[in-house]
Parts: C-alpha cells; structure tokens; sequence
DNA sequence: TGCTAAGTGTTTGAGCGTTACCATGGCTAT
DNA sequence: ATAGCCATGGTAACGCTCAAACACTTAGCA
C-alpha cells in the first residue's frame, strides 16, 4: 500500500506537504502540487480509510440492520438504502437480525466502537414481540444517531421513516365496503407486530364505521410456524361466504389467490383480494393481485437523508418522523 | 467515546499499563488488571475499531458486492455471506452492483483504500457480456485477496465458489427424457452470463446424447428488456407439442406454470416443468414446482471460509475452486 | 544603506487510539 | 553489593491532517 510517506521520499519533500498538495492547500506551490499529483496518480495513491477515519472521527460508513434479507421488502429497503448511501458517498455495513433480539444487540454493540457513523435499521420481531429497547437506546445515549423505518418503537427518541399502515388498511378496507362486499376477512402474519396491529386496526375502523356493514370482523392471524396454506384452506372452509380478503402482509394475498382460484371462485366477480406489498409478486400471479404499495424504495431513501441529514448538524434540532405516501393500486383482483 | 486514556487517568496508572491490563498480560499484577477491567466495564468501553485496524493493518470486514438483492438466490447468498462472516467475527460492507460494469469498478476502487481485507463478490451482467477484468485483476494485484461467486471469470486468478451448471442441467433434461419427453424446451434469461451458457450447453449435450429424440433443440433466451410473460406466450405458440420445459433461471420457471395451466396443459401427465432455483418461489404455485436446487446457503458459507483461509495464511497456496452440489428435486411438476 | 514587515513555500510536531518494545525503579535473594 | 524479578511507565509507530514554526524572498521605510 503506498502512503504519503511514500510519496514524500521519492518527491524529496516531506509529507504534510504531499499531504497539503493533494488536497489543494493554497499553502504550497503549483508546481509542488503538480508534481505531486502526478507522482500519486501514477502510482495509485489512496488515502488509507482508517487512518482518515481515526484522525477525524467520522468513518463515512452507516450500519444497516435489517429483519431478514430474504423477506422482499427488507431486500428492497435495503437496496434503497445501499443506492442512495453510495450517491452521498457512504458505504453501509450490512447485518441481519434474523429477527432475533439477540443478533440485534450483538450487531449494534460490535458496530458501536466508532465502525459506523450512524444506524440505520428495522426492529426484529422479537425485539418487538418483547418490547426491549435498552440496547437502542444505548446506542443513542452514546450519542450514535439512528433512524428507524417501518417497524418502529414510538419509546424511542430518533429520527423514524414510517408509512401510514392504519390509513392504507382503512382505505384498502373502504374500497372493498364501496364494492359492496358484505364478508372481508383480514389475514396477517405480522400481527405481532406495530405495523401489522395498525394495519389490523385500520380495517377494524372502517369496517365499525360502516353502519350497513352486518358481518363480524375476521382477523386469521398466521405465525412463522404455521403452514400458510393450511391456514388459508381453513379460512375459506369457516368463511363459506367470504367476499374480500385484505392480506396486510408480503406474501398471503397471494397464498389466498391461488386457493381462491384452485376452488372455483370468480375473481374478483365473487370475491375481492387486497395484498399489501411491493410490485415483487406480480409475476406469479393472473390475474394480477391488486395491492398497497409501500413504495419501499422511497422509504429507504428517506432513511438515509434523515442520517445524513442528522450527521451534517451536530445541533440537536427534534427528531423527525416521515411519513411515506401509500398507494392503492388495483389491478386485476378487485372490481 | 471512552478511551485507553480516559481510563488510565481515571485510575492512576499510565495508558499502556490499561492496554496490558485488559489484553490479560502477565506483566501486570492481578489487582491491577481487575481494577481496570472493572472500570473499563463499568464506563463500557469499547477499543476504537479503527485505530486498531490502523495499527495492525487488519480491518476484519469483508467487502461483498453482489449484482442484485432482488434476485432471490443473491439475496440468500448475502445472508449467508453475513451469517458466516459475522460468525467468524467479521463484518460486510455490501455494494450493489446493479449488473453494472461502472459500479462495480467504482465500488472496487472506494473499498480498496484499507477498509476491506478482501473481496467476495459476484460478477455484474453487463461486466461479463463484455469481458472487462481489469477493475478485478488490479485489486488482485494489490494484494487484496478475492473469492467469486456464481458467475466467475475463467481467466482470473483467485478463489471460487460455483456450481456445477452444465451437470446440473444435464441431469435435469436426462429426467424429462427419461419421462419420455420428445419436445424440450429450454427458457432462459441468463443466456449472456457464463452460468447460463453452461447450463444450456448441459441441455444440448443431454438431448444430443439421445439418439431417439428426434425434436431439434430449442433455446429461448429471454431479456430484462423482454416481457416474460409475451415470450412465454410465444413459448407455447410456437412449440404447440412442448411436453417439457427447463427453466435454468429464477423465476421463468413459475411463470411458464402459471401460463400452462392457464392454457389447459395437464402437469405432469402432457407437460413436465423444471426450474432452477431454490425454494423461495414454491409458496407460489400449485402444483409445486419442481427445481433444481442450488444450496444457495452453502455457497454464500463456502465463499467466507475460503476467504477467511486465505487471510489466515499468507503464504500464497494455490487458488481453490469450490463445486457445490445441486439437487434435482421432483415436486408436482414432473412425473 | 540597513532594518523591519509582510508574504511565500516548506518543514516540524503533535495528536487521533492502539499496541509492542524497551526502560525504569523497587524489591528480594544470593 | 548485585543479579534477578516484578510491576509499571515511556516512546514510537500505524497514516493522516492541521497548527505552528521556520526559512527565504521581496517590499517598505527611515
């Protein structure tokens, strides 16, 4: 690896004033700096990351913990999260909780010792399931900045990228009452979870509120450790009459699809479906199921302009919360 | 941040008797040592993590750059890089190459300034189709050792970690002849990428092995650009009397089902399908799809331990090439 | 003409947080 | 006394930057 020492013994001047010409200090010569660029040009020069980061303090470098990579949404996230951390000139630091409290405290503790300039991350389950936070709030106390998105914990005092999870199960829920729908049942396999519990009471709201709407609510809650498809069998079998079907989760709208479809109901003639996703799953199905769309690129956008935005002024302004927009969007398995 | 110093001055003693203290060196009397490890535990310090990789040269995090993490078999392979990596006490920085030649130059370059030890990656489609190697040879030549995944380039000199896709295909298209099958189609939207000219070449040697089928092969090779579902379409316009498809990619595989069973094909009895993936995409169809796995998992584990190998020995031992399994797994979708 | 003042281009030195090596001082045992 | 051991302190170095010091030139003025 060659440094500025390097450098300074072939040129026969000393280093910080290789170090000053390469960063163009009105303190030394044209001609010196020329020289020197040339000569560090030729051979490559790099300046030694951790020799920068030590020196200033900064590592231009993010830790992203994230639930699960294989969940499409995490990987999406993520990809945003990468895409506009490289534009700001950041590289990110990647961990998987595997929704374990566990692997959470782990990763945030090894990365807190100056690896990383901020956190960026999504809670694990049973992080959430458990409702511990003192590990998080180490880290802030530690004066780490952090940004939460999606699954959030209203105790705790940083920046958060959320989307409106009551407001879009609501308005999913209207819709499918303007359709005329009198049997909706919810299916969720987060229901353990602060998004999965606000979407579940977005659909409660608007099913109460409609005065014609006779029908009890049905919420199938599905755990990691059921068969999906034993569940969604079940949930047509006890519901002979269902008309709309909300999925508040990535993939069991459409598990309830092909189920639906395999027994003989017209779509969305008879039977509305909603899912609750990015556009990933529309490949594998026909007709095309209709969905809230998270835009979960802009959420990991957002994410990043808040940590960048938090690490450019050490004052300490109040944190913020955004709000990404939903979006209805039907296709072809609603009328 | 709590350091050496503030410890040392919080205790009487100078720093490096605090350094040799927590490192448990016999130079330093018992009392002593627990004195400073009690502090030290009681204010949380953490050693900075980059004046220890200044000092010792070592940065014990992976640089990982995969071409996509919406591609499911990257993404596993991610978590499985990460898994490993962090098992062994290392972190990842991952960058996207997004299939680009430029990013994955640019992200080579940023990470080989010191922050990484060494480099797993996997190479981007548009870097493959025109055959540049010089971002990968000059990270090579500086020292920095380099495991490749997936899709790796013959010419470069350094670990790797593949499967065997010319086998693996071959067995797939020996089954379905075995089945009896006399028209094969073969669907493919990695014809450009070296894997994808291996697996179909795994194809064409089964078929021209069988001296009774008589069908001339065909290949359909699809693009980004394309629309899957126009090409499959076509698929079974143009070969009216396809009783078996392979799909030696991700997801054409679940969409050339989904059409079939739409255009009425009987699977398995008139039509056998096989893709080529591992099992994420099976909660999808019905019937199950069968595949040829491609232990994902053991591919990502295998990348980091040969990487941890070679930074573990500098002496320079002959570069490894590591074949992981496949499976053919029948499922609902042949006989 | 001689001396200070100001400017120019460079070097020196300290410090970021660590650890490795060497030095020091006090003690005991011969 | 002095060799030998023990516990601790001091220094340098990793690669970098920044403030301060230092030469050396040129301008300004008595």
């Amino acid at each position: 690896m060659v440094t500025l020492k390097h450098l300074a013994e072939q040129l026969n001047v000393s280093v910080s004033t290789v170090s000053k010409a390469l960063n163009d200090s009105p303190e030394i010569g044209k001609d010196t700096i020329q020289r020197v660029k040339e000569l560090a040009k030729h051979l490559n020069y790099q300046p030694n990351k951790m020799a920068l980061s030590l020196k200033s303090n900064k590592t231009n470098t993010l830790g992203v913990i994230i639930p699960d990579v294989l969940n499409h949404f995490f990987a999406k996230a993520l990809y945003a999260i990468e895409m506009e951390a490289t534009k700001q000139g950041y590289n990110i630091i990647t961990c998987v909780s595997n929704e374990l409290l566990s692997k959470e405290e782990n990763s945030l503790q090894l990365l807190s010792n100056g690896s990383v300039d901020g956190f960026i991350m999504s809670i694990a389950e049973e992080t959430q399931k458990k409702n511990k936070t003192e590990h998080i709030s180490r880290v802030l106390d530690r004066g780490l900045p952090m940004v939460l998105f999606d699954r959030v914990c209203d105790d705790l005092e940083c920046d958060k990228v959320i989307i409106d999870d009551f407001g879009a199960a609501y308005e999913a829920t209207k819709h499918l009452l303007n359709e005329g729908r009198k049997h909706i049942v919810l299916i969720s396999d987060i229901e353990k979870l602060s998004v999965g519990k606000l979407r579940t009471n977005g659909y409660l709201k608007a099913l109460q509120e409609d005065a014609s709407y006779k029908q009890e609510p049905v919420v199938i809650s599905v755990t990691k450790a059921d068969d999906l498809e034993e569940v969604v069998d079940h949930l047509f079998d006890s519901n002979k009459n269902v008309d709309g079907i909300l999925s508040v989760d990535n993939t069991s709208g459409v598990v309830a699809l092909h189920k639906a479809l395999k027994k003989g109901y017209s779509i969305p003639e008879k039977l509305s479906i909603i899912g609750f996703s990015d556009e990933n799953v529309l490949v594998f199905t026909e007709p095309k199921l209709s969905t809230i769309s998270q835009h979960t690129f802009d959420i990991g956008k957002a994410s990043v302009k808040l940590m960048i935005d938090r690490l450019n002024q050490k004052s300490k302004t109040e944190h913020v919360t955004t709000t990404i927009k939903t979006k209805l969007v039907l296709r072809g398995t609603t009328k």
